[in-house]
This record gives structure tokens, sequence and C-alpha cells, in this order.
RNA sequence: GUGGGUGUCGCCUAGCGGUCUAAGGCGCCAGGUUGUGGCCCUGGAGAGCGGGGGUUCAAAUCCCCUCACCCACCCCA
């Protein structure tokens, strides 16, 4: 094995894996684009402090995962862990808030955090997010989703699970965490251990818990819907009618809570069918977003709704292979070309130049190799025709150009007619 | 960060203490005509067994450390 290998959790996208990855992002563009939303492209590093203001210093993302260092001029940057602070911090920063709003974006690119690696988990990820600013109303919630959803079915994904929660905002969430408390409290002893530290740390996510999922004290565990002030329920309820006149189906699952702090209101997540057998890929989740009323402000911009989600590419592309997607297979090779001779392989490059021009894909012969290993390679490359040019071509200004693809049929062709012959089929 | 598994030519795999200066398949390169493909045949290049250190007369084969990957937890896309 070589002694330098990529870095840890991070991998290389190779030529074979490339179609996939086209069709994901393909695809991606293509529903954002059909949703009027455009594309926004932030640096992969930004001010440390975009992400330790808005994530919030305790999460893990900030306090453990994040990829920080200091540049030549002192200051501390972080490769970014996700897309939305930076995308609000490019609102704010360009004055958007003065555009038509509100302001529709979509982004496709590396995010980065050290975590330990796993299945459908790296610490270079890619992500498509698209962000919807400015509108405080449930119907950009439900457009975020719908078009998520849309995409998911684009790509053959039709069999995802969404589910939506609403999380209410910060003052109910903590009127909410202390009724939460006081019903885990006289039940912790018989809770896991994980639980009763995050009773600690982060009591909401007790619910999510795989281990304690059936403890009785979880099932009999107040739900945060309860709890939601009537503006919040009137949201949250707008949203899903909206969903369902849309025809995106979902359920919603009042325990879903997301790992940053700015998230309010409205949650959701989309998540494979739970795999048969029993503990495959927990790293399940696909898709996740939120409403993030108030993340503008703590950018130090005016307040500002948003609401977003983000997709996991990786994630998405691991879904495909395991349904057996394929993406629409790539543009075939026209021709090779088989330069023989001294004056071949300069008659091989015009005649390359102007298939190409023509808009045919070649493939360069290599000169110097026997026109017996040349057709070999011609015809493991797939190639429809092979343009064979010797010095007797070359002297005539014709070429040989043999049908691959077919019987093998080889006809003489003046130079200038090859691009017509070949385009003609 | 915690626990478990794996690690042999580019890929897949055999070998599991001496017959291994490591074998096979795929792929790659060349040849089987003087300018003709796909099948087939022949030959060739390519690893010293992830790295390091031990044990032993002898290690790819045993032990330790380390690195990487995989799986699970935590967390998350």
């Amino acid at each position: 094995m070589a002694d330098l290998q990529a870095p840890r959790g991070m991998s290389d996208v190779l030529p074979e894996d490339e179609p996939l990855w086209r069709f994901v992002r393909d695809t991606a563009e293509r529903v954002a684009r059909s949703f009027d939303y455009r594309l926004i492209n932030t640096p992969i590093v930004e001010d440390v402090r975009v992400f330790s203001r808005t994530s919030g210093d305790e999460s893990d993302i900030v306090s453990k995962e994040m990829y920080v260092f200091e540049d030549r001029g002192g200051g501390e940057l972080a490769l970014r862990p996700e897309g939305t602070a930076a995308v609000c911090r490019a609102y704010i920063e360009h004055g958007m808030g003065s555009r038509p709003q509100p302001v529709r974006l979509y982004y496709f690119g590396p995010m980065f955090r050290y975590d330990r690696p796993q299945a459908g988990r790296y610490r270079q990820l890619w992500q498509f997010g698209v962000e919807c600013i400015g509108d405080p109303s449930p119907a950009a919630d439900a457009e975020i989703i719908e078009l998520q959803y849309t995409l998911f079915r684009e790509l053959g994904l039709d069999d995802l699970t969404l589910s939506i929660n609403s999380i209410g905002t910060a003052e109910t969430r903590r009127t909410y965490v202390d009724v939460l408390r006081r019903h885990l409290e006289p039940h912790l002893e018989g809770l896991s251990q994980d639980s009763q530290r995050r009773f600690g740390t982060n009591v909401l996510r007790i619910l999510d818990s795989k281990e304690d999922a059936g403890h009785p004290a979880l099932q009999s565990a107040p739900s945060i819907l309860d709890y939601l002030t009537d503006e919040d329920a009137q949201h949250f309820e707008a949203v899903r009618s909206l969903l369902d006149a849309s025809g995106v189906p979902y359920e919603v699952a009042p325990r879903i809570v997301r790992g940053l702090d700015y998230y309010a209101r409205t949650v959701w997540e989309f998540e494979p069918p739970a795999a048969e057998g029993s503990d495959s890929g927990q790293q399940g989740t696909v898709s996740a977003g939120g409403r993030y009323d108030g993340l503008m402000e703590l950018l130090g911009g005016p307040p500002t709704p948003g609401t977003g989600t983000a997709m996991g590419v990786e994630r998405t592309v691991l879904n495909l292979r395991a349904r057996g997607i394929e993406a629409p297979s790539a543009a075939p090779v026209d021709v090779v070309t088989i330069p023989l001779g001294g004056q071949g392989p300069a008659a091989a490059l015009r005649l390359a130049q102007s298939l190409r021009a023509a808009g045919l894909t070649v493939r360069a012969g290599i000169p110097g190799r026997s026109l017996r290993a040349q057709l070999r390679g011609a015809d493991a490359a797939g190639a429809r025709y092979a343009a064979i040019l010797g010095d007797d071509e070359a002297a005539r200004g014709v070429v040989q150009l043999k049908h691959l693809a077919r019987d093998g049929e080889q006809r003489e062709v003046a130079v200038g007619d090859a691009a017509g012959v070949v385009g003609s089929e």
C-alpha cells in the first residue's frame, strides 16, 4: 500500500463513481432551479465565529468536530462544518435583506467534521442544501420540504420517510425542557448511562435514545407539541396542511430534535426505511433541516427568518447504490484515432481537432503502438469508430473509418467528410 | 472519544510457522501477419505479505505496538 493516503475519513471520487455523483448533482440543481432557487458558493473556510456563535458552543459540532486553525494573519478560521451559517453570513454581508424577499439559495459543496468515520459518516462530506431566507411563513417550510421530496423522487428514492416536528421557539423549548426533566428525574436510575449523561447535557436527546426507546418513562413522556404556543401550533398546523395539499406524505414525530441550537419551530428528517435484520446503518438520515429564525441575529444581522434543509450527498449515493439505481449512461467515445507510420500522427491530430470541433468525442490513439494493439484499445474503450491514418492516408488526405460497433466494415473517406460520416449515425 | 473486526500485486482471492526469492483470476503491456478489434493462445511487468518491534534455527503465517479501513456506540448529513 502506498505510504501516502487520503486523510482519514476523506475519500476520492473516482471516474467510475462520478456518473452517480453527477446524476445527484445535476438532478439537485435542476430541481432547485425549478423552484427558482439560485446557486451560492461560499468559501470552505470561515471565521470560526460564524459557526461558534450560531451552532452553540456546547454543540458537538463546535466543541469537538470542527477543524480550526490559525491563519498567518492570526485569525481563527474553521473548515466549514455545515452550510447554513455561511450562507447566512453571506446574506448579511451582501445586504440581501434589501432584495425582494424571500431570497432562495442553494449550494453544493464539501463540509468538514472531525468525527470518527464509519459507514455513511465522513470527515469530508458533501452536502446539497437549500435556504429560503426572509419569509417567516409556513409556506416557506412546506416549499423547502416539497423541494427535497421532489428531488428524492426524481432520483428514484421514493421509499424515504419524512418525519416532521415542531420544537417551538426558544421559550417554549425552555419550558418543555423543564417539564421533561421533572418527568424523567424519578426514573433516571432505570435509564441507560447515555441517557443519564444526556440528562445533564441535552435532555431532548434522551427522547431519541435507541436504548431506552421502550422504557415506560419515555413512552409516557410529555410531547413537546403539547407545549407549543398558539402561534407555534398554528404555524405547524399550516405546514402540515400545505404538505397535505401538495401530496407530500409525512409522519409527525414529536421525538425528533435537531443537533443545532439555532433551529426553531419546524424541523424534519428524511430517512430510509429501517433495514431488515437488525443493526444496519444507524447513520440513516439522508437529509434534514428546519426553520432557523434567530440565526441571523446571532451573526449580528437584522432579525430575519429563514428555513432550509441539507442533504448528505454520500448518503444519497449510498442509498442509490443500495437500490441498484444507476446514473444515465455517459456519452460513449465516438472515435479513436489510430496513427501509424511517420505521417500518421500529425494527420490524426488534425483529424481529431476537426471531429471534436464537430461536437464528437475523440480519444487520441498512441503513436508507436501496433495497429493490432491500437484496435484492441479502441475496442476496449467502447468506441464506435476507429480512424486509421498511416503514411498512405496522410499523403492522400483520406482516413480509413472502421465501424467497430458493428461488423467492422471499413471504408475510406476524405478527411473532410469524416465528421459527417461519424455524426450521421 | 469508546468497543469489536479486517489489512497479501491496480482489483478479487489462495497460502495460516519451514516446500513462499509468495500462487491464481481479472485488469495492464507485448506477441500470435507485412497495417486491422472483440473470442482464443503465448509471454511479460507487477506484491515480499499495511508499518515498526519482538518470539523462533526459520514468520505472510505467533506476540506487541502503530496506522488505515470496516462495523457499532456517541453524534450527525
